[in-house]
DNA sequence: GAAGACCTGCTA
DNA sequence: TAGCAGGTCTTC
């Protein structure tokens, strides 16, 4: 469920809570397949009495530097989010300095902490991040060109840009007028413009109001404080299918494009 | 590409 | 009770 702006979001919190500068005391593993492929034996042995030095964020995955020289890199997948308090679901609990403990909450055990000695092998493997300058409209044109895929898979793919999901790849196809199904080298400079220009705002607007929850539960997106995010609000398409456009007032719909649930407005968004 | 796997919980 | 969910990985 975290994308981009969620992730974002979470970092930020976590420095603010003055996660930074603290020595992990000891790690409790709840459920070891979060830290695959170590065990939970080794990941506790090797971060214990470790310092977190800076907290950082790469598309959607969260960097927490080590002074042992290794990065804990940690991925949320669907459900995986932070407290500062205890709760159900707590697959890994960090105890840090002052008494202060970190909890890592997973109800669907989907997210993984990798600790890796150089963080550019998983790093490598990922596209540019999309707010970053890496991410550029010639770096985006060109890439789209030579690819002849459904545009919506094309920049839900972190290999292509890093940090879109599902919710936002939606949010940036509709405010750019294309459709999902579009193929992505038949798309003009124009297109691809508004696209790339979508895609940076739609990502901008969700980080400044503190991400996207939608339904309800335990699933449902929760930042460091246990709030949910503003930008619910905001969605224009995203799980609004029959509901009117908020352009044109055309009922959106709602289909399957890459076996992903794909709502768009047949009337202003056209193939 | 598509489908299944990994998981639990919510909704219809 | 079946189907679906904000993500990715593996295996056809």
């Amino acid at each position: 469920m975290p994308e981009l702006p969620e992730v974002e979001t979470i970092a930020r919190q976590l420095r603010a809570r003055g996660i930074e500068g603290r020595e992990i005391g000891s790690a409790q593993v709840n459920w070891e397949r979060t830290v695959a492929p170590l065990t939970a034996a080794t990941f506790s042995k090797q971060v214990c009495g470790v310092t977190i030095t800076q907290i950082s964020r790469v598309g959607k995955w969260i960097l927490f530097s080590l002074s042992s020289g290794q990065t804990l890199m940690i991925h949320l997948r669907m459900a995986g989010r932070f407290s500062m308090e205890p709760g159900a679901h707590d697959r890994l609990i960090l105890r840090l300095s002052d008494g202060l403990s970190l909890y890592y909450r997973d109800t669907r055990k989907f997210g993984r902490w990798r600790l890796v000695d150089d963080p550019e092998v998983i790093l490598s493997k990922l596209g540019p991040d999309a707010l970053t300058r890496k991410f550029t409209l010639s770096y985006f044109t060109e890439t789209l060109r030579k690819r002849q895929r459904k545009i919506k898979p094309l920049i839900l793919d972190q290999a292509i840009v890093a940090g879109l999901g599902n919710i936002y790849a939606d949010e940036a196809l509709w405010e750019s007028k294309i459709h999902p199904e579009r193929v992505s080298n038949t798309l003009n400079d124009a297109e691809l413009k508004n696209l790339f220009k979508a895609i940076k705002h739609v990502l901008r607007v969700g980080v400044k109001n503190r991400g996207t929850s939608l339904g309800k539960g335990k699933t449902n997106y929760r930042d460091v404080e246990g709030e949910t995010g503003g930008h619910r609000a905001e969605v224009k398409a995203y799980g609004r299918g029959g509901q009117p456009c908020k352009r044109c007032k055309t009922p959106l719909k709602k289909t399957v494009v890459a076996q992903r649930g794909t709502h768009f407005c047949p009337s202003c968004q056209l193939r």
